[in-house]
DNA sequence: TCAGTGATTAGG
DNA sequence: CTAATCACTGAG
């Protein structure tokens, strides 16, 4: 069943643990669907989180990131690569969680490429068809570990455990 | 280890 | 306008 707009308006280090399991998907232009179960999660926190692309206020860039929950963020980096997020929590609060990997697809500009997803979702409504998150009653077991890629943050946001795995 | 690649951002 | 930076990947 398709994940509903409470489940996203949750705090980020919520509902970062409980998407691992949850099956990713996405209507293609053609009409195809594609569902990949996801199997890593990170969570970026407000503007406290000195790793958030938020911590140094609202730009045109991470707006998205200010909306209430359920929608996506989706962002390009070293020129080539699109990375998806998932809007967490309320109005105001910038959270949002990075979908690392899939089952098949091991990191985070690979299963963008995979399924097509590009800028013109950003900010796509998570309820509506074209992309949408289901939960399948899978039962993941998660392991927590520091986030990656994120030299540039302090010390204790680069070291806090918020990232999850699957350990089944 | 390191280059590729271009949007985004802060600063003049 | 300029220049630095970057939540990555793949090749060596």
């Amino acid at each position: 069943m398709k994940l509903k707009k409470t489940f996203y308006t949750q705090d980020v280090l919520i509902v970062a643990p409980s998407l691992i399991g949850k099956l990713l998907c996405r209507k293609l232009p053609n009409k195809e669907i594609l569902k990949y179960r996801i199997i890593e999660t990170e969570a970026y926190k407000g503007e406290q989180d000195t790793a958030c692309h938020a911590h140094k206020g609202k730009t045109l860039r991470t707006e998205v990131m200010y909306h209430n929950g359920g929608c996506a963020y989706i962002y390009f980096v070293y020129g080539m690569h699109y990375l998806l997020n998932v809007v967490t929590g309320k109005e105001n609060e910038p959270q949002a969680v990075l979908i690392r990997s899939v089952e098949g697809f091991n990191g985070p500009a690979k299963l963008t490429k995979a399924m097509q997803i590009d800028k013109s979702l950003n900010g796509a409504d998570l309820l509506a068809n074209q992309l949408w998150i289901e939960d399948d009653g899978f039962i993941a077991k998660l392991k927590a570990s520091k986030r990656i890629g994120i030299d540039y943050a302090c010390d204790i946001y680069k070291n806090i455990e918020w990232r999850w795995t699957i350990s089944n």
